[in-house]
DNA sequence: ACCGTCACG
DNA sequence: ACGTACGTGACGGTA
């Protein structure tokens, strides 16, 4: 008899800690058991064990406990968000036809002990766990299954009699007494005090066992000074070695027969499932097909794989059916292959003489052909770089992951195929195919799954009424970030080389001038040495304010308060600005200038919570404009020779569309009349006039309108404006109370998202909010503030996308030597022909302020300039 | 890999 | 009693 006993408490354990929160669309949190159950199944497969118990404590303490209340103590009770995952998981193992053992008064690892050693000669048994403890279990037919991470990859080690030697030098029992002597706070087993690891190991190879040493403790060759030690905790030890011996006579079941793995209950397990939103497990526990005699046999669905060898006959197929599904592989000059699904099965289309090129542009350019594919982006770069343009492009499977939940991170065809359930497909390759094409497994199993999983996607997409999103927003969008990408922005290179120099000079002055005062030399990038230099008592002995985790709190916030406390302070922030300056921007940038003299930013349309886009290698959406001298870098980013740069910027959208969500009639007046707003808030709260509105009034209001559209709270706001918590409060609710209908609305949108699960911007863009059930008070707040934000800030993100793309396709018919080539959220960049400007200005304002219409009219400011400084 | 910091909207 | 505004990305230091 094969027999798997798993320790339930400890691999939950690993497995909540180990996957990130994961949520149902109702809130219950179903992480633990999903990572659970995906080490279950890897167990399962590699052991394949007859028999199979999963243990669990039952809240009592033990008998061997029971004398010492604090056992365990010193642990953290377990959040509820990992308590509450307990039943569920018993119940679906059970149902599945597994056995759950527990049994009062004894813990997970008592049960552990008992079964394993009711093994006979010719079982054997099989203990998984994450806890060192268990491996004292381990004899000649016993092993331990340690589950444990490594650099963030979980991975499983199995202990024999063999293995514990190598590593600990001695038995498995032995380790009972090595932890006797070492002790083990977590388990509150108090050991020998100042005898660790590394001594309890090496008295232990030595001497085998506490009983030994105690008893011949004179005799024994041993350092005097652990002697003493040993003796000071002679009955600690021994009660030490008591607690730590795991019961194997725990009153269980010791008939293996009794732990078989029964047939599962599928219709209820398939219900469970589908309750947790697993629809993957369903099939990979088999509980999907018919109860036919022939179930055991059936694998799961077979797709072959050919290669094209007639394209003309292919893409004339192609015609036929309307319908392509399929993945590319790109290479440094264009398409190395294309996979095709298609009801023969996979087709590869290599790209290896002229007939595939001029197939693949018949293909890609065929308007008559809908294209099911996975990265829309690139394809769309692809077929620009080439001088035409891939027209029907009816699915990108990423951004349909991401548009039905933009809390994710990996939106690649096998991640899909697992979120939405995919059957799993096996490949049936001849072995001529598998060794030529064995770089290319991947994307053939990719290509294999991209029909099926486009059909799921899109139902999805349909169900959620996300399909004006995803077909008039994101995938047109894709087209539009892949000519911005190519097209680039323009940089001075000798321009910021100079000025970086310029930077290097300064920041070399300013290092003296601090080591200096600090009449010492250090690193003051480092946060650590700098807070030791400016805090600690034998050096400057400043007042010290907040703490972080790792020391003092050095930012930008604490050394303003110092500033006028020492001259050291001036000198270390200018020294951090010209520092960052220099390292983010001069260098930065410097390294990802292409040949062109351009810089091609990626813009990544599947990576904010919200909806916006975000900009990598470089981030060109935050180059400074804050202060004058990082506002110059502004001045290398330039228009080539006779073009402009045409660069507009909605005003206040935020608050417009909070305005026009909320129904505001007070706001919506105030921008209908085109008043400024901030003075228009402070004229409301504060109750003056709009003309006697001072500029401290109005610099208050402005941030009361800020921290309403991030959700508010008194706190931070004082924080900000610097008054008192309670004058800041009172701030918010004379606000609430003047704009009644944005308090209203963000009632609404914290019931709507608690009600729902998820906000969601005007146009259906949604953002799932399992925070908002979270038994952590910060969570939950934080859940609801985000339930107010997302709206706002992805419903502007909505509308300038919606810009982007009306621009971009005028541009093309209107001005097509014109470029748009930057978004900065709520700023659009042009490059156009200085003949053109006006033009061009005209269109961008126009498409900009027309993108939606509204109940608050959108307004975008424009000018331009030859550089992005002169073009603000 | 993670933290602290700071640049932007 | 505690932490405390939304959304990003890059850098240098530290473990």
């Amino acid at each position: 008899m094969k027999l798997l006993v798993i320790d339930g408490n400890s691999i939950l354990n690993r497995a909540y800690y180990g996957v990130r929160l994961l949520s149902t669309k109702d809130g219950r949190f179903t992480n633990g058991i999903y990572g659970f159950l995906n080490i279950f199944l890897s167990l399962l497969s590699n052991y394949e064990p007859d028999s199979v118990a999963i243990a669990f404590d039952l809240k009592a303490p033990t008998f061997r406990h029971k004398m010492y209340s604090d056992y365990k103590a010193g642990r953290k009770p377990a959040p509820r968000e990992l308590v509450e995952q307990f039943a569920p998981l018993k119940e679906l193992l059970t149902t599945l036809g597994y056995t759950v053992v527990e049994k009062e008064g004894y813990e997970a690892d008592d049960i552990l002990g008992t079964l394993s050693a009711s093994c006979k000669d010719n079982d054997f048994c099989y203990i998984a766990t994450g806890d060192r403890d268990s491996l004292q279990l381990v004899k000649e037919n016993v092993n331990v299954v340690l589950a444990s991470t490594k650099a963030g990859q979980p991975v499983s080690t199995v202990y024999d009699i063999e293995k514990i030697k190598e590593e600990y030098l001695v038995t498995p029992k032995q380790l009972i007494d090595i932890k006797a002597i070492q002790g083990d706070s977590s388990d509150n087993i108090p050991g020998v005090a100042g005898i660790g690891p590394k001594g309890a190991i090496e008295l232990i190879s030595k001497f085998q066992s506490i009983e030994n040493i105690y008893d011949n403790l004179e005799k024994l060759d041993i350092k005097a000074g652990t002697k003493v030690k040993l003796e000071t905790s002679k009955e600690s030890a021994i009660l030490s070695k008591e607690l730590g011996t795991i019961c194997l006579e725990a009153p269980i079941s010791t008939n293996l027969e009794d732990y078989k793995i029964k047939s599962p209950d599928k219709e209820k397990a398939k219900r469970l499932f589908a309750s947790l939103e697993m629809f993957k497990h369903i099939k990979r526990f088999n509980l999907d097909e018919e109860d036919n005699k022939s179930d055991m046999a059936t694998p799961s669905k077979e797709i072959d794989v050919f290669v094209v060898d007639d394209y003309v006959a292919f893409l004339d197929d192609l015609k036929n059916i309307g319908k392509a599904y399929f993945i590319t592989k790109y290479n440094d000059g264009g398409i190395e292959y294309i996979f095709f699904m298609t009801t023969k099965g996979v087709a590869i289309a290599e790209n290896n003489d002229f007939m595939f090129m001029s197939f693949a542009q018949e293909f890609l350019r065929n308007e008559k052909i809908e294209k099911y594919t996975d990265n829309a982006k690139h394809l769309f770069a692809f077929c620009e770089v080439n001088g035409f343009n891939a027209e029907n492009i009816k699915l990108d499977t990423s951004l349909a992951g991401y548009l039905l939940n933009p809390n994710s991170s990996d939106y690649s065809i096998s991640a899909l195929s697992e979120v939405y359930g995919l059957e799993k497909i096996k490949v049936k390759a001849n072995d001529d195919i598998i060794s030529i094409y064995e770089d290319e497994k991947e994307y053939i199993k990719s290509a294999a799954v991209i029909e099926s999983l486009s059909l799921k996607l899109m139902s999805a997409i349909t169900e959620n009424s996300q399909e004006k999103l995803l077909y008039e927003i994101e995938i047109p969008l894709a087209r539009v970030l892949a000519s911005m990408e190519r097209e680039g922005f323009s940089v001075d290179k000798e321009g910021i080389v100079s000025y970086g120099e310029k930077l290097a000079d300064v920041i070399s002055v300013k290092l003296g001038n601090i080591y200096a005062l600090a009449g010492c030399e250090f690193n003051v990038n480092s946060p650590k040495q700098l807070g030791e230099v400016l805090f600690s008592e034998d050096k400057l002995n400043l007042p010290h304010q907040k703490k972080t985790k790792s020391g003092y709190s050095t930012n930008a916030e604490v050394l303003e308060f110092l500033k006028d406390k020492h001259p050291i302070i001036p000198e270390i922030l200018e020294y951090r600005t010209l520092a960052k300056l220099k390292s983010t921007y001069c260098d930065g940038l410097l390294k990802v200038i292409d040949n062109d003299g351009r810089i091609h930013s990626t813009l990544n349309q599947t990576e904010t919570r919200t909806g916006r886009i975000s900009s990598t290698e470089p981030n060109l959406q935050n180059i400074p404009v804050r202060t004058e001298l990082g506002r110059e870098l502004r001045r290398f980013f330039n228009a080539k020779d006779g073009f402009v740069l045409v660069d507009a910027d909605y005003s206040q959208i935020e608050l417009r569309v909070l305005a026009a969500m909320a129904e505001d009639e007070m706001m919506k007046k105030a921008f209908l009349e085109n008043l400024d707003i901030h003075t228009a808030t402070a004229s409301q709260v504060f109750s003056v006039p709009m003309d006697e509105v001072t500029s401290d009034d109005r610099r208050k209001a402005k941030a009361v309108n800020f921290g309403i559209v991030y959700g508010i709270g008194a706190f931070s706001l004082s924080n900000d404006i610097g008054t008192s918590v309670q004058e800041a409060d009172r701030y918010i609710k004379g606000y609430l109370a003047n704009y009644s209908g944005v308090a209203a609305f963000m009632e609404k949108c914290k019931s709507d998202a608690k009600s729902k699960g998820y906000a969601e911007t005007v146009f259906g863009r949604r953002r799932y909010l399992p925070e908002l059930t979270s038994s952590n008070a910060n969570l939950r707040n934080f859940g609801e503030r985000v339930s107010m934000n997302m709206p706002i800030q992805g419903t502007a993100a909505d509308i300038i996308k919606i810009a982007m793309i009306k621009v971009w396709e005028r541009l093309k018919k209107e001005v097509p030597e014109a470029h748009l080539i930057m978004q900065v959220h709520d700023e659009l960049i042009i490059e156009a022909p200085e003949n053109k400007k006006e033009e061009v200005s005209l269109l961008l304002k126009h498409e900009m302020e027309n993108a939606v219409t509204m109940s608050v009219p959108f307004i975008a400011d424009v000018n331009c300039g030859k550089t992005w400084y002169d073009a603000k």
